[in-house]
DNA sequence: TTGACTCAACATCCTTTGCTACAA
DNA sequence: TTGTAGGTTTCCATGTTGAGTCA
C-alpha cells in the first residue's frame, strides 16, 4: 500500500505513512495522519514516492507578456526565485508592486490567487491582470463568486472559503501582506496548500510584532527597499514639523485630565512600555477610578488633536500653497468635518458613501477642488490622485500610517517638490507620538 | 441590482521610575 | 549585588471595512 496525500478542508490528509513527521498528527476518526495544509511543499519533498492528489493535475497556463521591470524590481523578483518562489517583498507605495506580482505570475505560469484587503484593491488587480494577460479573471468576494485559474479575492472571503480554495492555486499573492498576520487571516496561510507564495507590502513590521509569524508561512522578508533608495524615481520631498501651543483654556483642561490619568497609573503601578501594556491597563480598569482615568486620557488626547490653533496653522499652510493639491489628514472624523466646514472643502471619512467618495476624488483629480480633508480612510488601499502637499493634523503613533500618508504625496515622475507638514501640539504626549511614528522614515525634516 | 441595516474583524490605544522575584 | 524580566486572554472607545440579510 503506497502512501497517499489528499487535501481535506484546509489540511493535508496522509494515508499509509511509514514514518510520520513532527508536523503530522494522527486522526483516529479517519485513521490517517493530518498536517496543516501549508506544510504541503515540505511534506511532498520529504516523500518523493507519495501519491500526490492534493492539487488537480497541474494546469500550466501560458502567459504571453513580459513586463519591462526596473532594476530593483528585477532584483526583488530574482531574490524571490532564489528563495524557492516564496517570501515577502517590501517596497514603498509608489514603487510598482503590481508589476512585481505580474512578473511572478508570468514566471510560474500556473494557477494563482491574489488576495488584497479591500474590494477596490481586488478590482484594481483584476482589471490590471485581465488587461495585461488578456484573460478572464475570477473574483471571490465583493458579492461575486466566480472561480477561475486566475482569481482575485479579499482577505475576508479567502478566509471564509479557505476550506475549499486551499488546493486550487499553486501560487498565492498577498497584497498588503501585513494584514495576513492577524488572528483570523493567518488561517488563510495555514489552510492553503499553495507551495508558492508572494507577499507584498510597504510596511512589513507591525507594532504588535505579529509580523514575526509570517516567517513560518510566507518565508520571511526577502527584499526591502526604502524611500531613500528610490530617490531617483520619486518626487523630491521634505517633512516639516510645526509645533503649536495650546491656548490657556485647552492647556488647563489638558493638564487636569492628564493628571487624573497619570495619577491612576502611578498608583496602580502600571507601566506603559510595550504595545501590550495599554491593553493591560484597560483590562485592569474595571473599576470607577480606572474608568475615570481612561476617560480622562481620552479627553486629553482629544484636546491635543483638535486644538484651536491647528486650524489657524492649516490656514497659514494652505495660503502658502494655494492652488496646489493638498490632503489634510486627521485621526478622528469630527476634526475632518470641522476642517471641511472651516475651509469649505470636501471631507472624506468612513461615513461618506461610496459614490460620493468617488465624486470627490474625481474632482480632486481634475483639479476642481485642490484641498481634501480626510480621516483615516485614505491611509491605505484606495487609489488616490497625487497630491503634492500633505498636512498631518493628528495621527497615531503607527509608523505604518505615517508612511502610507507620506506615500500619498510621493508619486514617481512628479516635477513638483512634495511637502509633508506635521502639526503637533507642544508639551503634550502628541510630541512623543510623532517621534514614535517617524521611526524608519527618512529624516528630512526641518523643525520650524 | 440598490440600499438599508447588522455583525464581526481589525487597528490603534503608551513614555516612565514606582515593586518583587529571580538570574547572573 | 546589580540588573532585568515580569502574570489576566481580552476590548473602555473610535474608525474602517467586508459579508450577509432582508426589504
Amino acid at each position: 500500500m503506497g502512501m497517499t496525500m489528499d487535501f481535506d478542508r484546509g489540511t493535508i490528509l496522509l494515508r499509509n505513512v511509514k514514518d510520520p513527521l513532527n508536523c503530522m498528527i494522527f486522526d483516529p476518526r479517519v485513521n490517517a495522519y493530518r498536517a496543516p495544509a501549508y506544510m504541503y511543499a515540505r511534506i511532498a519533498s520529504q516523500y518523493p514516492d507519495v501519491e500526490d492528489r492534493v492539487f488537480e493535475k497541474s494546469q500550466k497556463i501560458k502567459f504571453s507578456h513580459s513586463e519591462t521591470l526596473r532594476a530593483y524590481q528585477k532584483k526583488a523578483i530574482s531574490k524571490w526565485k532564489e528563495n524557492g518562489f516564496s517570501g515577502t517583498i517590501v517596497l514603498p507605495t509608489a514603487a510598482g508592486k503590481t508589476h512585481i506580482g505580474i512578473e511572478a505570475i508570468r514566471l510560474l505560469s500556473n494557477s494563482v490567487l491574489v488576495v488584497a484587503p479591500t474590494i477596490e484593491l481586488i478590482q484594481q488587480w483584476r482589471t490590471k491582470l485581465e488587461k495585461v494577460f488578456g484573460i478572464k479573471v475570477g473574483q471571490i468576494g465583493g458579492g461575486e463568486k466566480t472561480f477561475l485559474p486566475v482569481t482575485v479575492s479579499t482577505y475576508d472571503s479567502a478566509f471564509l472559503m479557505a476550506e475549499t480554495l486551499g488546493n486550487k492555486f499553486k501560487l498565492v499573492i498577498f497584497d498588503e501582506v501585513h494584514h495576513l498576520a492577524s488572528d483570523q487571516y493567518l488561517n488563510i496561510a495555514k489552510m492553503f496548500a499553495s507551495p508558492y507564495r508572494l507577499g507584498l507590502t510597504a510596511t512589513y513590521e507591525r507594532t504588535d510584532l505579529l509580523h514575526e509569524k509570517l516567517e513560518e508561512y510566507m518565508g520571511g522578508k526577502i527584499f526591502e527597499m526604502g524611500y531613500e533608495e528610490l530617490e531617483d524615481y520619486l518626487a523630491d520631498f521634505s517633512i516639516i514639523r510645526i509645533p503649536v501651543e495650546l491656548n490657556d483654556e485647552e492647556e488647563e483642561e489638558y493638564r487636569t485630565n492628564r493628571e487624573i490619568f497619570l495619577r491612576y497609573i502611578r498608583r496602580e503601578r502600571i507601566r506603559l512600555k510595550g504595545p501590550w501594556d495599554f491593553e493591560k491597563f484597560i483590562m485592569r480598569s474595571w473599576n470607577p477610578e480606572g474608568r475615570e482615568a481612561l476617560l480622562a486620557w481620552r479627553r486629553s488626547r482629544e484636546i491635543a488633536f483638535s486644538a484651536r490653533v491647528k486650524i489657524d496653522t492649516v490656514r497659514y499652510v494652505l495660503s502658502r500653497h494655494r492652488g496646489e493639491k493638498t490632503i489634510i489628514f486627521t485621526e478622528d472624523t469630527d476634526t475632518a468635518y470641522l476642517i471641511s466646514r472651516e475651509f469649505l472643502v470636501p471631507a472624506l471619512t468612513y461615513l461618506t458613501p461610496g459614490p460620493e467618495r468617488k465624486e470627490y476624488l474625481d474632482m480632486f483629480r481634475e483639479g476642481k477642488v485642490t484641498v481634501l480633508a480626510t480621516s483615516r480612510v485614505l491611509d491605505e488601499g484606495v487609489d488616490v490622485p497625487d497630491a503634492t502637499i500633505g498636512i498631518v493634523l493628528s495621527g497615531s503613533g503607527s509608523a505604518r500610517q505615517y508612511r502610507q500618508r507620506l506615500g500619498r504625496i510621493l508619486r514617481p515622475g512628479s516635477e513638483k517638490k512634495a511637502v509633508l507638514y506635521e502639526i503637533v501640539t507642544k508639551s503634550t504626549s502628541e510630541y512623543a507620538t510623532s517621534s514614535r511614528r517617524r521611526k524608519g522614515v527618512p529624516n528630512r525634516s526641518d523643525d520650524s
